[in-house]
DNA sequence: CCGCCTTCCGAACGATCGTTAGCCTCCAAG
DNA sequence: CTTGGAGGCTAACGATCGTTCGGAAGGCGG
């Protein structure tokens, strides 16, 4: 892919995040880079073709970074390591993150079928980290853990709206881990 | 309000919400009423007043849960209390907290200013529930409520995207709320 | 019965939408 | 030296956008 075209999906992505899918009109995008609008379909077939590869993107980069979590790590361990994954990958590509959370749903046809595919498969392993925990008994084992998933994931999904390039993910994570882990009112166990 | 402006107001929620307000068309809000565009603006001046109204529905249907929430009970009480709140209003006026989560970011001028402001007042009010709880010594004094009410407000807030109408919103509130309280690896300590 | 108010229609407004077309320029590979 | 593709231009397409306007029903209070 060329240079220019990189440059086209970069800021498809910091618009529709800014702006949302909708918002963001084909001169706006050829704005952006300094062109008149027409020029842009020397590049794509079409506006919805930007926000499925912003989409894809996010998508493939979400997943690369639960890639990065070991297998064989202690089931708390994986947990902390799967949200810091996930917010680094929110701080570091913030647009992206975005259109991945919230625009996606503008795809349209088997594209769209295809997202749903793929964030519904991110979600089952994000989900599973928490089952497998308490399969294996290093988390009590009447955890109801599709509600603890629910919540890792809610503060995962939320992030966009708050978090800001440079901050420290990781301390992020490990806080919001602790507090998973050990609670509000219980007292440290190790 | 006369019912056909309030049958416009329920109609606008629905549709901001379903394909957001700029996939919205003021075209399809007529049809939805079974009337031509330009007859509804014998009720609005602008399809902007319709995302203003929906939104200010919402921040006032949010900051009347939280007003139910009873000042002199116990914090775990009070936190338990406001999620099942938040989430009552999530389940009942779906479309509503939809717009109030997600579209409001296309209102324009003072009125975003007005709903921001109403935001951020009521993230604050939610706030308060952990640092009190925690000063009043019933959460661990070392807890970091920042984080707690951060977990609370994403659960809270990112519920939109799954929790149906007709769920038992309590028993969810109450699950969030155990999890926080007693952690995923803490025993019961009551 | 009159006049007003609400509600809607049908038509049109200018603006903007996403997309297409034909033409031009530049540069690198053959 | 030629040629072809990449990238950009200007102009225009039909569609749709949000909004306005004049007129006309219909009901309701005076």
């Amino acid at each position: 892919m060329s240079a220019r075209r990189s440059e086209l999906t970069r800021a498809a992505a910091r618009l529709f995040a800014e702006k949302g899918y909708h918002g963001t009109s084909v001169g706006d995008l050829a704005k952006a880079l300094g062109v008149q609008k027409g020029s842009l379909y020397a590049h794509i077939e079409s506006k919805a073709d930007l926000l499925w590869e912003v989409a894809s993107e996010g998508a493939a980069a979400f997943h690369a970074a639960l890639d990065s979590v070991p297998e064989d790590a202690a089931p708390v361990d994986r947990i902390r390591d799967a949200l810091r994954a996930h917010l680094r990958v929110v701080a570091e590509q913030l647009d992206v993150a975005t259109v991945f959370v919230r625009e996606w749903r503008y795809l349209e046809g088997e594209r769209r079928d295809a997202f749903v595919a793929e964030r519904r498969r991110y979600e089952e392993r994000f989900r599973a980290l928490f089952r497998e925990g308490r399969e294996l008994g290093q988390l009590r084992t009447d955890l109801d853990d599709g509600t603890a998933a629910l919540l890792a994931l809610s503060a995962a999904n939320w992030a966009y709206t708050w978090l800001r390039p440079g901050s420290d993910t990781d301390a992020l994570a490990d806080r919001f881990t602790a507090l998973l882990v050990d609670g509000m009112r219980g007292y440290a166990t190790r």
